[in-house]
DNA sequence: AGCAGAGCGGAACGATCCGTTCCAGCAATT
DNA sequence: AATTGCTGGAACGGATCGTTCCGCTCTGCT
């Protein structure tokens, strides 16, 4: 992991930005309380490096929450665009679909909401988010590509059913995803289906997962 | 929570037998690493009246799988009979699926496995469990009414995914698993689909989360 | 050549959590 | 009244984990 020559302190440090970031992602992303022992020995350095470049578990993992949910936007900025400057509406929609579970976002964003106290940034981001869900969604339903009571909310739900999926190594697991993703898309891109049973999800159930628990 | 009239002691202690084994399955289905505290004080009881019915935590959790796996046997033994039996392929399976998701026997089984040494009678339900899914499957193929390549252990990763929905109370997340559960039919019944992605999951890939994992 | 200090590894500390044990009290039975 | 089974919950001991701290290395500058 360390094949880069290095030419002086100031390079491995710069690298290590990096590789810490990646290890915390990789550790967080599988286990969200993960101890911040893990991801210094994922990282293949001491835990003083950790703390040099962050003042506590928290703000990393601020960091990397903050980091998923612009990964998040921007991918559904360009899937929005491509809505629409006239792309079709159901292969641009799979397209998305695929990069957010491939990029795992929800991990990095939902999961790890509670175990840090948002700034206005993340706020900021999550207003952002839901905006760009609401106009997709929009898209696709005046295109009839997808079935009538397939509503805002249950894409959220949907993202955590497939973060669900645990499995072996990365790679074994993202074609298990990417096999779920596709069934529920089967599911999803069925105009005339009746309706599902039961009220969908609403945006504000998912609210509740930003607050820190521990807040008195 | 203790309104039925006592009638001496005994009844008290009989009483609470009940009472602290629905505690148990409502907060270890919920967090399957919660204290035993969070069980004593749900029910209602001191600690060692849990204590003097479990030797400890591993043994109560031992059986509250055991209880979910044999629970999981009989609904899946009623399917495979109704089946034999000529019903509509499709209406058994759903009210197979609806009744293993409202009875949430995968949080039981799949999701406390692991916290445990497994004992012969959950191998032994364990594999009768993999017998009936495998005849359950076997049926809806020759019966072609779900996708070709629907496999036999998508069922468990169907489940794993239904019970990753963890919302509110018991009954708006039961509302929404059975919300999802029909998205999710909706793309299993369709016998003219082209085949999902990826390789589907294989029996194996599940066994080893029977294994403790503090094993030496 | 030598030195100040940035950056690092990892041991040590203190707080918290949790499974289990233990003890004093109580209620039913004898 | 004495006994016995059961209970509630405090107390204990071990484990875990976030954070701090110390001594070392190696660099960049003088």
């Amino acid at each position: 992991m360390t094949t880069i020559p290095l030419s002086g302190r100031r390079a491995q440090a710069a690298r290590n930005d990096a590789v810490i970031l990646d290890a915390a992602r990789e550790v967080f992303v599988a286990d969200p309380s993960a101890p911040i022992a893990a991801v210094a020995q994922k990282a293949g350095v001491g835990i003083s490096a950790l703390y040099r470049r962050y003042p506590s578990k928290e703000e990393l993992l601020a960091k990397l929450c903050l980091d998923g949910l612009l990964a998040y936007v921007a991918i559904a900025e360009e899937a929005n665009a491509a809505l629409d400057a006239g792309a079709d509406p159901a292969e641009a929609f799979t397209t998305f679909m695929v990069r957010v579970v491939d990029a795992d976002t929800h991990s990095l964003t939902q999961r790890l909401a509670g175990t840090f106290h948002p700034t206005d940034e993340h706020t900021r981001g999550a207003i952002r988010a839901g905006e760009l869900n609401q106009h997709l969604v929009e898209r696709l339903h005046e295109a009839r590509v997808v079935r009538p009571d397939f509503a805002l909310a249950d894409l959220g739900q949907i993202f955590e059913m497939i973060a669900a999926i645990r499995f072996g190594d990365d790679e074994r697991r993202g074609q298990l995803r990417r096999r779920y993703l596709a069934l529920l898309l089967a599911g999803i891109f069925q105009p005339d289906a009746a309706p599902l049973p039961g009220p969908a999800p609403y945006v504000g159930e998912f609210a509740g997962r930003w607050t820190k628990k521990t807040e008195v």
